[in-house]
DNA sequence: CGTTTTAACCTTATGGTTAAAACGGTGCCATAAT
């Protein structure tokens, strides 16, 4: 650690940010890399892995692409969907980057040969694949000979929103990235609170990662929640308040059948209203895509299937007609509005009851019999299970196993060896426990899920400033009123405790124990309540009087 | 969990209420039938 290294460091520093914005410029025409950017560019070269949790539109794709060019070797990303990698695919094509294919179920080439072949040839400096491809043997076989240099998991929080029951192949990206000899990894997102960085980092397997976060707050969007007794009032004052508005919005529903009647309610009303979900047909959603697009729509009702991708600067306006299932989806949809920084507006239409649709999607326990089977199977196997035959015995389809195993895996109790077989692993728990261990943590999760659910009726109830509920809730203090949400405005928005974050009993982000619940971390205070964020339990709103009388919280050393 | 649809019932033309049952989001991938 003596003076030359350190001098040694600076002079590499400077020159690897020459080269940064000398490529930067000349491949892909930036002017200039703003600051996160350049720090989390610089981390990669120099080997460390980099959490990035930076707005849509801060140029989140240049952090992989321009390191790519200064590194020998292609570059993997990760990205969720088909769609956004054949977007990537053709950005790429048009700058002089070293060729992109993507390798999915789509390509012409199923198996994904040729493109492999091109990579492995030099030939392709980006692969675009899912975290299903990754899961694939021979995928990960032919991407290791091809020496990948770089690393990129772009929407980094579908790890975290979807690997533990939707698309479990997400929580096996961390084995596939030591599979391919863990070269520096990136993992992007726009939107992460402070639990889903965790999971994330955890999930990806990232312990020395250098997480970077900028630019949360976006002042120009309005915040507003109007509450109503009846869905008949609601949706009235919804479809009244969307046909009156001026510019392109975005109407978030809860269910495809909701996105339908509302879209025709518009429509009736005499706006150019189109619907979007999963259930409607390719090219039905394509052609809702590309009317948005151009403009050539005044609103789009839609399920949480429509926005991922979509990079509209001129949105003025995200209603939502039922609150979604925590403030990181929320952030995330009313994200897309004001992208141009002009003013737009988040208006939920709230009812406590319109959370139920929530809970019941976040409800479904982990099925303990099938985890004993598995877990039983494997044991007296003694060897390696070919994933394939488990699956026939039991009749399950591939993601219903595989989130099986990640979490019979999470307890210690089998593996998944390099050919995707299942195994035993010594001095792991018995079958009985780690079914039951398994189960533990998937409920853990799912109150950890409810408790993100609560945190969205928090909002919508709160009678303090709305941004700084939702920003303390991304772990960003904001001890203040914004004066652009409809509580400010009021001027009923409760004032924080005096003095600094840093005082006070319960300072901002302090280690806190709690009696019954354990460990956490303080997200928020209030003059008369302070929510914590527990490892066990997820987020809880404790009043001040009561944790006093009853001396439910100490400070953690 | 809450809402909507279907079924069951009561009672005598046609509903009208009530109870029970069904339904609800996000996308890869592979494989089979045209």
């Amino acid at each position: 650690m003596g003076l030359r290294k350190s001098a040694g460091d600076w002079v590499g520093k400077v020159r690897a940010g020459r080269r940064l914005s000398a490529v930067a410029r000349r491949t892909f025409g930036w002017r200039e890399l703003r600051p996160g950017q350049r720090e989390a560019m610089e981390c990669l070269l120099a080997g460390q892995d980099v959490l990035l949790v930076m707005p849509t539109g801060g140029g989140k794709s240049a952090v992989y692409q321009v390191p790519a060019l200064l590194i020998d070797g292609p570059t993997v990303v990760v990205s969720p969907l088909i769609a956004l990698q054949r977007d990537q695919v053709a950005g790429l094509a048009a700058a002089d980057a070293g060729g992109a294919v993507a390798v999915n179920s789509a390509q012409p080439d199923r198996a994904g040969g040729a493109s492999l072949d091109r990579v492995r040839a030099g030939d392709a400096e980006f692969v675009f694949l899912s975290p299903e491809q990754l899961a694939k043997p021979e995928v990960i076989d032919r991407l290791r000979a091809a020496r990948p240099s770089l690393i990129a998991i772009d929407e980094a929080h579908c790890v975290s929103a979807w690997g533990h029951d939707f698309r479990p192949d997400y929580l096996r990206l961390g084995q596939a990235i030591e599979r391919l000899g863990h070269p520096p990894v990136v993992a992007l997102t726009a939107t992460a609170a402070p639990m889903v960085r965790d999971d994330i980092i955890e999930a990806l397997g990232l312990s020395g990662a250098k997480v970077i976060v900028r630019g949360f707050d976006r002042p120009n969007i309005h915040l507003e929640v109007r509450r109503f007794v009846t869905k008949e009032d609601k949706r009235r004052a919804l479809i009244e308040d969307a046909a009156a508005r001026p510019g392109l919005g975005l109407v978030y529903v809860a269910t495809r059948r909701a996105a339908e009647e509302y879209a025709e309610a518009l429509r009736e009303a005499g706006r150019r209203a189109e619907s979007y979900h999963a259930g409607m047909k390719p090219a039905d959603r394509h052609r809702v895509h590309g009317l948005f697009r151009d403009g050539a729509v005044d609103v789009v009702v839609a399920t949480s299937a429509f926005g991922m991708g979509i990079d509209k600067p001129d949105v003025r306006y995200v209603l939502h007609s039922d609150p979604p299932d925590s403030p990181d989806s929320y952030y995330q949809e009313i994200g897309r509005a004001g992208r141009d920084g002009e003013p737009a507006e988040a208006v939920l239409f709230y009812r406590p009851e319109d959370l139920g649709v929530r809970r019941f999607f976040a409800g479904g326990r982990a099925d303990e019999e099938l985890l004993l089977r598995v877990a039983t199977l494997v044991s007296e196997h003694g060897g390696a299970v070919p994933a394939r035959e488990l699956r026939e015995l039991l009749d399950i389809g591939p993601s219903r196993l595989t989130g099986v195993v990640n979490l019979l895996e999470r307890v210690g109790a089998v593996t998944l060896t390099d050919r995707g077989d299942l195994r035993p692993l010594p001095d792991g728990p018995d079958p009985e426990r780690a079914a039951a261990e398994a189960a533990g943590l998937d409920d853990t999760r799912r109150r950890v899920d409810e408790s993100r659910i609560e945190m969205m009726r928090g909002y919508a109830e709160t009678t303090g400033c709305r941004r700084r509920a939702l920003l303390e809730y991304f772990g960003e203090p904001y001890e203040r009123a914004c004066g652009n949400c409809d509580t400010c405005r009021a001027g009923a928005a409760s004032t924080p405790p005096a003095g600094r974050a840093e005082e006070g009993p319960f300072p901002m982000h302090a280690n806190v124990v709690h009696k019954e619940w354990g460990a956490g971390v303080v997200m928020s205070r209030d003059p008369d309540r302070v929510t914590v964020l527990f490892e066990e339990v997820g987020y809880k709103t404790l009043s001040l009087a009561a944790v006093r009388r009853d001396d439910l919280l100490v400070l953690a050393s």
